[in-house]
DNA sequence: GCCACTAAAATGTGATCACAAAATTTAAGA
DNA sequence: TCTTAAATTTTGTGATCACATTTTAGTGGC
């Protein structure tokens, strides 16, 4: 499971709820491709429980708009347009922007240091082409920055962003490897360490617009 | 059913779905109480089916953060802190920024034209002190301004925040009145005329902030 | 009158069933 | 071989049931 989203890494109360973690880490994962169907009596059999917690695990995901129905009621993975993309893109910016200044008084000794170890791990994960390993890492980078100002409201926004995003950028990983990816990380981290919120945003609106915007129409199916 | 949020006005295909918004409909219009619990049973009853598709709809409704969960597993309505006040003033001010930014290529005579219609609703209802009518007046201005650039992610995402602040709305409006609600559509409305980005960007702010901003903690509970 | 404790009622969760609609497979015809 | 149509299976939705937990009501004691 992965840590940043759930970092408490806390058993779960009902079937539902672990039902709806499992499947939010396969999609984050890459573990289903754009337009993949998926039936509740399948994943039921899948994770071992009746089609109930299924159904509102479910519902919970396409309510977040990480799945979506079909106009046939069927539950699948959603498909890409650059409208959605550039959408996407700009919310991610405004908000996770707002999310690391909120940070940034927050940030002290020891988070700067982890954020530098995070940093390093996805740096060898791009060295070693390891999409699985650059995939977390660069999810905890993020997410670790962002949790220091204690958002709630605004944390489960971008999250939900990045699993609407998650089925392409693997789609594009597979294709491409992760080799060229920019990294903006040193700018963030050098905006962090300095306090420097103009800087801050603007390496988050460069790792945001590059990483997403290399994405071209071509790639969309 | 409030307009802008459900603009098609549509048939719905399923009783989870007309469920949903029923609820919906209901959180805006102020009709849940902060703090209020809601059982799944009651819902049925008063919604003429079984409590299944109230599961479906309730927790699509948690997963917006328009209603929450309690430990013990009780669906209520959640409660304000100055915390998440002040997380969903930043994230509104961003996206509507966004969003209305998004609109501004879209502005023609007749949205104009609209938008004003709609501005007058608002001061009518003002004047007249209805309560009714002023929020779903103000609803609709801002709605039907974001929705000219065709926004599909990012309005959600604010609808799910105007859902959230709905309830507490409602208590300050039944407490204070609307009377001394400060008014910033006509700086909003000659900015969307001029295509002026800045005169938009700080209106939006304005009303956002001067609206949940004289909310203070007394009003919390 | 107020508090602790017990009993009864109500509630959320998960499982199962029925049914209509959709997807898939099979069969038939050209 | 390909297309179309019928038959079969699979699927989502809504209803109902069982059960453990929680909430509420009721009772007794001070």
């Amino acid at each position: 499971m992965t840590r940043a989203f759930n970092p408490t890494q806390e058993v779960f109360r009902t079937t539902q709820e672990r039902v709806y973690f499992q499947v939010r880490d396969a999609i984050l994962r890459g573990k289903f491709l754009p337009g993949h169907a998926i039936t509740i009596r399948g994943l039921a059999a899948e994770l071992d429980c009746s089609p109930m917690p299924v159904r509102e695990a479910l519902r919970r995901l396409t309510s977040e708009r990480a799945l979506e129905v079909s106009d046939t009621r069927r539950v699948t993975v959603p498909t890409m347009t650059l409208e959605k993309l550039a959408e996407i893109c700009a919310a991610r910016v405004v908000l996770e922007c707002q999310a690391a200044e909120q940070a940034l008084p927050f940030v002290d000794e020891e988070a700067l240091e982890a954020l530098c170890e995070l940093d390093t791990r996805v740096n060898i994960a791009l060295e070693e082409k390891d999409i699985e390993q650059y995939v977390t890492a660069n999810l905890d980078f993020h997410f670790t920055l962002y949790r220091l100002g204690r958002p709630h409201i605004i944390l489960s926004l971008i999250e939900s962003l990045w699993l609407q995003t998650a089925p392409l950028q693997h789609l594009v990983f597979q294709r491409f490897g992760v080799q060229e990816l920019p990294d903006r990380h040193k700018d963030l981290l050098m905006g962090v360490a300095r306090g420097d919120v103009e800087q801050v945003r603007r390496a988050i609106r460069q790792d945001i617009e590059e990483g997403l915007g290399s994405i071209s129409a071509e790639e969309l199916l």
